[in-house]
DNA sequence: GGTTACATACCAACTGGTTGGTATGCTCGT
DNA sequence: ACGAGCATACCAACCAGTTGGTATGTAACC
C-alpha cells in the first residue's frame, strides 16, 4: 500500500505477527511477544500502530498481498487450460503440506475463529480476505465449468468456497494431530470430487 | 463420568464454558466471564476446578458426551441401512445450521486452533474428541462401503475425516460471514460427493 | 554555513486496569 | 463438630497502552 508499509520495523512486526498469531492465536499473543519476535521495542510498535487490533488488521492485509503473490507466481497459474489451473492449485496446496504445521496454516482461519464475536473489524477483514481468495479461484473454476461442464447444476463460486472449507478444516485436523496426514487424504478426496465435476485433467473436453 | 460431574455448580460452569469459549475463544475467556455466565462465584469455580485449563479439559469431555448423545438419539441413527445413516447424518448436520452461528459451531475446532501450540493437553483432548466422533461416523461409512462399494479405492476412515473437515471449514466461513449460507452449499457438495462414492440413498444396492 | 524548527523513528520506564489464582471465613446438612 | 460448598477480599503477575525523552534527518530561512 502506502510507501510507509515498506518501512523495516513495520514489516518486521507484520511478519512476526503472521507467525506468532498463527501459533498462539490473537488473544494469547501479547504486544511484547510480537516486539520480541520482531526485534523492536514497544515504543516502536505503538509508533507504527495505533493499537494491537489495528496492527492485526494490517497484518491480514499484509498476509493477503503476500499469499496472493505466491499463488499468482506459482507455475500452475500460467497453465493455458483453466481446468489445469484448478487442479494445479490443488496440487500446489498439497505440496505446501510438506512444510511444518505453523507454516502452512491460514492466518485468517485462525483469527476469525476467536475474534468473530468480539472484534467485528477483524472478522470483516478475514471475511474480505478469504472471499477475495475464493473469487480468484472462482474465475478459473468458472472458465473450466464453461469448457468442460457447461450444463452443471453447481456454481463455480460454491465450488470455490467448498475447496477453501476443505482446506480450512484440514488445517484444524493438522493442528489437532500435529500432522498433515489427514489433510493429504482430504485433498485426495477433494481432487476426486472435482474430477467428477470437471473431468480428469488428462481427459479431453466434453 | 464421576458422580461429582453431576453437581449443579460444576455443570453450570461447564455449560457456560461451552457457550462462552465457542464465542470468544479460550484465551479471551476469563474465569470471571465464566463465573458470571454460570452464576457462580470465583470461589466456587476454584473449588470445583484446579485451574482454568483443567476446567476446559473437562468442558471438552462434557461437550463430547453431550454431542455423542445428541447424534446417538437422532432419528437417522436408527435407520436400518448404513448408507441411510450416513446421509441421515449429513441431513441432520444441515438442519443444525438453522440455529445461530454460536450454537452450531464446534467447541473443539475453536479450541484447538488457538491452543495447539501452547496447551498440549487441550490439543490432545480435542484430537481425541474429534477422532472419536470420526470413528463413530466411520463405522456407518464402512458398513455402507461394504454394502454399496466393496471395491472402493478409498477407506471409510478417510471419508469420515473428510466429512468432518468440510464441517469444520464450513464453521469458519459461517463465523466470517455471520451466515450459514456457505455451510449449506458445502454440505450440498459433500452430499453429491458421497453419492458418487456410495450411490444415492434411494438407489438399490450394487 | 549555520541556526532554527519540525518530523520521523525509536527507546526505557511507567501506569492503571485486568487476570488467574489464593486465603480465609461463613453456612448448612449430616 | 466437621467437611463440602460457597462467598468475599485480596494478591502478584501481567498486559495494552502512555509518557517523556533522545537521535537523526531535513527543509527553510538569513
Amino acid at each position: 500500500m502506502t510507501p510507509q508499509a515498506l518501512h523495516q520495523s513495520r514489516l518486521k512486526i507484520l511478519d512476526a505477527a503472521t507467525d506468532v498469531v498463527r501459533a498462539k492465536g490473537y488473544a494469547a499473543t501479547t504486544v511484547d511477544d510480537l516486539c520480541a519476535a520482531a526485534g523492536v521495542t514497544k515504543g516502536s510498535f505503538f509508533h507504527h500502530f495505533k493499537s494491537k487490533e489495528e496492527m492485526v488488521l494490517e497484518a491480514v492485509a499484509h498476509w493477503n498481498t503476500w499469499t496472493d503473490g505466491i499463488f499468482a507466481a506459482a507455475p500452475y497459474a500460467s497453465a493455458a487450460d483453466p481446468r489445469d489451473r484448478v487442479f494445479g492449485y490443488l496440487d500446489f496446496r498439497r505440496d505446501l503440506l510438506d512444510h511444518t504445521v505453523p507454516q502452512f496454516t491460514c492466518l485468517m482461519g485462525t483469527l476469525v475463529q476467536e475474534t468473530y464475536a468480539t472484534h467485528p473489524a477483524v472478522r470483516a477483514a478475514c471475511d474480505r480476505g478469504m472471499s477475495s481468495h475464493v473469487a480468484i479461484l472462482t474465475r478459473d473454476i468458472e472458465a473450466a465449468r464453461l469448457k468442460y461442464a457447461p450444463d452443471a447444476a453447481w456454481t463455480a463460486e460454491s465450488v470455490g468456497y467448498f475447496i477453501q472449507a476443505v482446506l480450512q478444516g484440514s488445517f484444524i485436523f493438522a493442528k489437532a494431530k500435529e500432522s498433515a496426514a489427514v489433510a493429504r487424504g482430504n485433498l485426495a478426496h477433494l481432487r476426486r470430487y472435482l474430477e467428477s465435476l470437471l473431468g480428469s485433467p488428462d481427459q479431453n473436453p466434453r
